[in-house]
Parts: structure tokens; sequence; C-alpha cells
DNA sequence: TGCAATATATACCGATCAGTATAGAAAGTA
DNA sequence: TACTTTCTATACTGATCGGTATATATTGCA
């Protein structure tokens, strides 16, 4: 079967392409295109392979968009867990305001987020998607819950303030955020907008 | 052809059903589904219309659309004018938000905003209905700035404030919120983002 | 050298896509 | 009643969808 990291010898025909590279192209177009967009002859002809070797390498369709979404949070969504550990609320919102900026408005990468592309489109087909997309996504809010209620216990964020409602705030900023970089809105314009969401967060 | 207002008396077969009617549906499935996850077959079969009948009312699929979007901006973004009508800048802030709740987390609608599902989402096919939503968009963020930019001179908004960047934050706020209302969130959470994101407003 | 194992290339599958040709049904007009 | 006009119902088009069967090529091992 597959064995990405370990390249130990095994018998039979050696594969001619690098699944890690075909994977990377793969969550390029799945970022550009949205799952049902992307069509297995785009992927395809992208990752230079052909549907039998795709097929034997990846499972289907919807496993090599999963196997892609993880290489997508592991490699473009390190920053969400890497602001979780800013000293204070208002460094994390920063770093977190700031990593998606540059995640998804960089100059390399598809503009907007994967995440939200996959969990607002399609049709009916990719339901299952939709939501495996949803529960990922809620448990790194979870996550950001957490950190805001330690600071509010911490004493950086007030006592009156409500770490839930800050928490799916500053995600509804990021969300929106995608969708206007998604759209083709300016890096600067979006760097304007995280400038004025940071002048309106209530605490230091 | 289609006279969906003047009920003129007209020669041969009487159509059998009501445009408006068949276009409202049409406008639900589009909005449940997207342009592209919305298939002729399904559109057709809940307006109860056969696909000649479709075509020869409506044109194609394309201009089922932007009719489709016409009647969405027509009944359901107007809330959107009346904010701008707003004595303040807050006010119009909290009708803005308020009513994108109301319209995009309604019981009797399909949950999100059309036009964030239409230019997110999808394939290559769809290009010109995403320049066309994303062009909608603008105009109507245009005159966003254009009301901020007045209540900055009428005082109400302080001077050292940006107008263009309170909008675009104020759209991205919003755009998110629907983005979460696509994706489940409960009602009593977007009215606490909406709340969240009034009690950071830099204005009375 | 021959065999088992794996990968590739080509051609195909049934289903669905948007869109249409054709024929019949229902109205007004003469 | 005959005729024109318009709509509806059925069946079809070529293209594309995700997925696969088959045959061939390339390796390790015996």
């Amino acid at each position: 079967m597959q064995c990405p990291a370990t390249t130990t010898a095994t018998r039979g025909r050696p594969r001619e392409f690098d699944p890690e590279d075909a994977l990377a192209t793969a969550l390029r177009i799945f970022w550009q295109r949205g799952y049902e967009g992307a069509s297995l002859a785009e992927l395809t002809e992208a990752m230079g392979i052909t549907k039998p070797s795709l097929y034997a390498c990846f499972g289907n369709k919807e496993a090599l968009f999963r196997k892609a979404l993880d290489l997508y949070e592991r490699e473009k969504l390190c920053y969400v867990s890497s602001a979780l550990e800013a000293p204070t609320a208002r460094g994390v919102a920063e770093r977190l305001l700031h990593g998606a900026l540059a995640t998804h408005c960089g100059d390399n990468d598809p503009q907007g987020c994967l995440g939200v592309i996959s969990s607002v489109a399609c049709g009916s087909e990719a339901e299952s998607i939709r939501k495996e997309v949803i529960a990922r996504r809620a448990s790194s809010e979870r996550a950001l819950v957490d950190r805001l209620e330690r600071a509010r216990a911490e004493g950086d964020l007030s006592e009156d303030s409500d770490p839930e409602a800050l928490a799916t705030y500053l995600t509804t900023v990021m969300q929106g955020l995608s969708v206007k970089a998604g759209a083709g809105t300016s890096r600067e314009t979006l760097e304007r907008i995280v400038a004025t969401t940071l002048a309106c967060w209530p605490s230091k």
C-alpha cells in the first residue's frame, strides 16, 4: 500500500511519483476549487498521475480530500496553536488575525480558507465532508475558548467579559476575512480590517 | 415570452405555473445548494415544472440564477438600505447586524447568505456568477462607506476614525456571521457575536 | 530464468450534468 | 371547424462526473 515516510524496499514495480508531492498538489487544487469543484480530471492532471494510481495510493476522492485536509491543518493552520501560546489575550488575538492574514492572503497559496470553502459549498453529495470540516473547526474553537477563559482567570481579560462570546466573535472575523480574501479583496484592505478589529479588542 | 407582472390575455396555451412562485422556489434551492450545487433536476422538481418550461420562461440556469439573485436582493437584503437610514453610525451598525441575523439565521429560510455561498464556491464554470455576486456586493459596500463618511462629517463618528476601514470591518463580521450560520451555529451564539461586535463598536 | 507483486496506461462503466428536438395538448382567432 | 400560437411531456444529446477492468510494464525474489 502507501508508505509515504518509510522508503522500505518493496517488491513489485516502484511508484513513479512522490505521494507527498502529489498530496500537496491535490491540496492546492481543493483549496482553489473546493471539494466538489475539484474534478478528478483536474486533480490527476495537476498531480501528474493517472486515476488508477490515485485510487491505489489514496483510496478515493473523499479519502484524498481528508488527507489533504490533514496536511492543510498540519502545515497551514499551525499558526492557530502557536497563537494560543501568546502570553496575553490580546497577543492571542493579534497572532490569530495576523496568522489568518498570512495564510489566507499569501502570494504563494490560493486565497481564502480551505475550511470555509469546504463548509460553505456546495451540493448534497459532499455532506459528510462538510460535517467533518465543521467538526474539526469546532474543536479548534473550543481550544480558543479555553485559552480566553484562562486569560480571564489570569486577569488580562476583565472579570465581566465573556470568553466564549469573544472567541466566537474572533473566529467570526477570521472567517469573514477568508470570505473577503477569496473574493479578491486586496491585502492592504484586509490588513486594515485586522487593525480595526484589534483597535476594538477589549483587553490589553 | 414571460410577463410575470402583467396578466395580459395572450394567445396560445396558457402557462400552468406562476413564474413568481417558481422563481421563489428556485431561490430557495440556490440558497441551500449554491449555484453549482443546485442541479436542474432538483430545481425543476422543486419548482414543479419541466425543463423545457424552465428554459422557455427563464432562459437557462445562469439567467434563472440572476433572476433569483434579483429577488433575493429585493426581498431579503432590503434591510441593508433601510439600515443606512438609521440616524447614527451605531444605529446603522445595529440594524445591519440584526438584519443579517434575521435574514441569514431565520427559521423559514435557508441558513447563511446566498451571496457568500455563491462567491465562495466552487468550480471554474461558475466564474462569471462569482464575479457578478462580488460586483453587487462591492456596490452595496460602497454605500456603507458613504454613509459612515457622512457619519464622521456629522460628528457621530470621531474625527480620527476611518469610515472605509469600519465599513469593511463591519461587512467582514457580517460575512463571518453567514459562514457560521451556514455551518449550523445556534441563533443564540450568533446573537452573542452581534452583541460583542456592538459592544466593541467605536461610536455612540 | 521464471514467478509473484506492484504500478502504469488505456479504455471503459453507469450516472448525472446542462441543454434541446419533437410531438402533442390547450388556448385565441377566423 | 380550421389554423396559429404557445405551453407541456417525453425522450434524447454530447459532455463530464467518480470510479474501475484489463492488459502491460517493471521490480524483487527464488
